[in-house]
DNA sequence: AGCCAGGAGATTT
DNA sequence: AAATCTCATGGC
């Protein structure tokens, strides 16, 4: 990413599209076909295109979110310093869920560095103008690996059997998107998924709010909100679960908005 | 050097 | 049910 630009990979229907969108003026993104694996219809096109509005939430007014946040003494600073930012999503499931086990209780530096050995052994790239892009490995391939191949690139135990098991369900077909969309009842959806072994309350919640795109969604115990509202407001310890909920109770409905902009927020 | 990290499950009280 | 222990590597 270099400041108004990103260059991602897309896979759609297996079909591989490099894709590049910029800024123009401000105002406008321009999407670009990269590489030989172009869309070739107007219908791959459009899917591509409804693929990079749902990945960046462009479809969704933020109005009622901006009007809250302003009055709201914990995000007014935030929404200011980044105006427009969107809720960046993964719209895979599997992605979702993998990237969220890997954070798990590690720091992010390091989760990072686990993310990226995970797709680059276990998944091919193509190269543009000398630059390598990967995709994100498939529960197809990974539900045939052994929690012996995940420990080469340090993963513990535990998070490789909970990758492990998610792949072997997603493979099966127990669990997909489209099944979880098919729920309606958000508070359902999330204990759908806390059913699942390994993920707990934190990840059911970064999944709602990054692939289901419930903006109701909130990892309320997440430790890089609980810095992040520490800085805002200089305290001298983390708040305690009773003091985020009194402090967003203002965030109905946009919990995860709030979230994620605090996000941005380095301390 | 020691604490803790964008938690979850198992065990104990 | 609620508190406590275990996993376990690496960053700072």
């Amino acid at each position: 990413m270099i400041d108004d630009q990103i260059i991602k990979l897309i896979e759609l229907e297996s079909l591989f599209t490099l894709v590049q969108i910029s800024v123009l003026k401000d105002d406008y993104l321009v999407v670009e076909f990269l590489s030989d694996s172009r869309p070739k219809t107007r219908v791959e096109k459009e899917a591509l295109v409804a693929y990079i509005c749902e990945w960046l939430d462009l479809n969704r007014d933020l109005t009622s979110f901006y009007k809250m946040a302003r009055q709201d003494p914990l995000l007014k600073e935030v929404v200011e310093r980044f105006p427009g930012l969107r809720l960046v999503g993964v719209p895979d499931l599997f992605e979702a869920l993998c990237w969220a086990v890997l954070g798990q209780q590690i720091n992010l530096n390091f989760a990072y560095s686990l993310k990226r050995k995970f797709v680059e052994s276990f998944e091919e790239s193509i190269t543009y103008k000398g630059r390598k892009y990967w995709a994100f490995p498939s529960y197809e391939k990974l539900a045939n690996l052994s929690v012996e191949d995940l420990a080469v690139i340090k993963m513990t135990g535990r998070k490789s059997e909970y990758i492990l098991g998610i792949a072997k369900l997603m493979s099966e077909g127990e669990l997909s998107k489209e099944k979880l969309q098919q729920i309606k009842d958000f508070n359902h959806v999330e204990k759908e998924l806390i059913s699942i072994r390994g993920i707990g309350p934190w990840t059911a919640n970064y999944v709602l709010m990054r692939c289901l795109r419930y903006p109701e969604a909130f990892p309320i115990a997440d430790v890089g909100l609980m810095n992040a509202i520490k800085y805002q407001l200089r305290m001298d310890r983390k708040p305690s679960s009773e003091e985020i909920l009194k402090l967003s109770s203002g965030w109905t409905g946009w919990e995860a908005y709030a979230t994620f902009y605090l996000w941005r927020v380095r301390y």
